[in-house]
DNA sequence: CGACGCTTTGATTAAATTCAATTTAAGTGG
DNA sequence: CCACTTAAATTGAATTTAATCAAAGCGTCG
């Protein structure tokens, strides 16, 4: 585990350096450990282990999953840079979910010990708004779930993945798809089947453009009147 | 806006109380400020409002909504004592959801200013101890929605709203169900009819025996196995 | 008592799941 | 580099399920 700094960090204006000047920069370096590359397939963390630290991504894209009782896989997740990831053990110290990278990924360790220190970077607000953050897609997820047409879903959660690209400065219709189409259904509570049918319909209809690893958005007017719900 | 103790709330041992000692209560009673009785269909804060503060339900019971762009109502929560509400406003400093009291019901309020000062009463665990569960909730509630099957999906709900009632110290058979069909159609993504029908069923099973403002749980066994997905 | 909102029940329609087969892509080793 | 093997994704047909449309009970409150 090498130190690293926060520097030269392409995801700095997304993370708890947004707008620290360099010598509280420094303090935020001190307390940040460098998480060595993740490959494809690997586990930044396991459901059950002690939960010490919470990630930021910094590269990559990870998903986060997890097992039920009757040993059934639940994809809880997708997370690309700058996203908050980990904080599902807080409750009882140990990690429910796994975190999974989905390409060689990498993503900086913020130790629980630390965060007093970090608190204190910016009063609290960049490390309350990287929690909100995570709780807002959450929800965000949650109100998208609950549409009955599967054609809802799918553009739902294609406009909520552009936001997010956009925010990292990235075009909003050029969305990544690192995950498999079965991972996506089953994060999506529809079957591999529907999705792909879905896809293929909106392909046809020319609103995307989908390929295995990235969707191309073509009208994001259609898209987002097919989503409707989604706030703003 | 009265200030109120700690000593004497009922809802103490699972609240930032918990675990403290009466001069560190005292810290804790001068940060929170009580909130008067919010009467059935009053809210607690709405969407767009500055998010000053979070908050911790006393009694009663609320839910939360957001506006969708189309102007569809979507219920993302319902909130019994010792939850935490109110997290949403920490991304931008203004809710981005509703709550409303489902039946008179009570809070308290903890201001944002005051987060340092809680933080340091127990090194932030009792803290992000409520911000888990709060985040674990969501999750449960997202892996619940993916289920195909609208009977597992209500299954799902009832088990977990017993453990919620199992840690207020009450009976986790009996689930006080003070929000209406259509709210909780709303919450569990479907129809109300489609809820209705779900009910009826499972009551002729004899799993469960429902009326409008509590569900009895006949078969916990039953139902989990329904349910079947939720960990542990 | 009667009006209103909420809930339940019924019949039909539409959609997604399931089961099954095919196509495409990816990874392996000669 | 290409043939081979295996995994992933697409497409098709049948079945099941929930949504929709419509009507009838309940319970509450003026």
């Amino acid at each position: 585990m090498e130190r690293y700094s926060c520097h030269d960090c392409p995801t700095r204006p997304l993370c708890l350096a947004a707008g620290l000047e360099p010598p509280m920069l420094s303090v935020l370096s001190d307390c940040i450990l460098a998480g060595r590359a993740v490959r494809r397939g690997e586990r930044l963390y396991r459901a059950g282990d002690a939960a010490v630290s919470c990630f930021v991504v910094r590269s990559g894209a990870f998903k986060t999953m997890v097992e039920s009782g009757d040993g059934t896989l639940h994809v809880t997740g997708f997370h690309f840079p700058g996203e908050l990831l980990g904080l599902s053990g807080q409750v009882d110290g140990r990690y429910r979910d796994s975190a999974q990278a989905l390409d060689t990924s990498s993503a900086c360790r913020l130790p629980l010990a630390e965060l007093p220190t970090l608190w204190r970077l910016r009063g609290g607000a960049s490390l309350l708004r990287l929690v909100g953050l995570c709780e807002h897609q959450g929800a965000e997820h949650a109100v998208n779930l609950c549409r009955p047409a599967a054609d809802a879903r799918v553009a739902g959660f294609l406009v909520s993945l552009g936001r997010r690209m956009k925010r990292l400065g990235r075009s909003e219709r050029c969305l990544p798809t690192p995950m498999s189409r079965t991972d996506l259904a089953n994060h999506l509570g529809m079957t591999l089947e529907c999705l792909s049918r879905v896809l293929a319909r909106l392909d046809r209809a020319g609103v995307i453009s989908a390929s295995r690893n990235q969707i191309t958005c073509n009208d994001t007017g259609r898209l987002a009147a097919l989503a409707g719900h989604l706030d703003h």
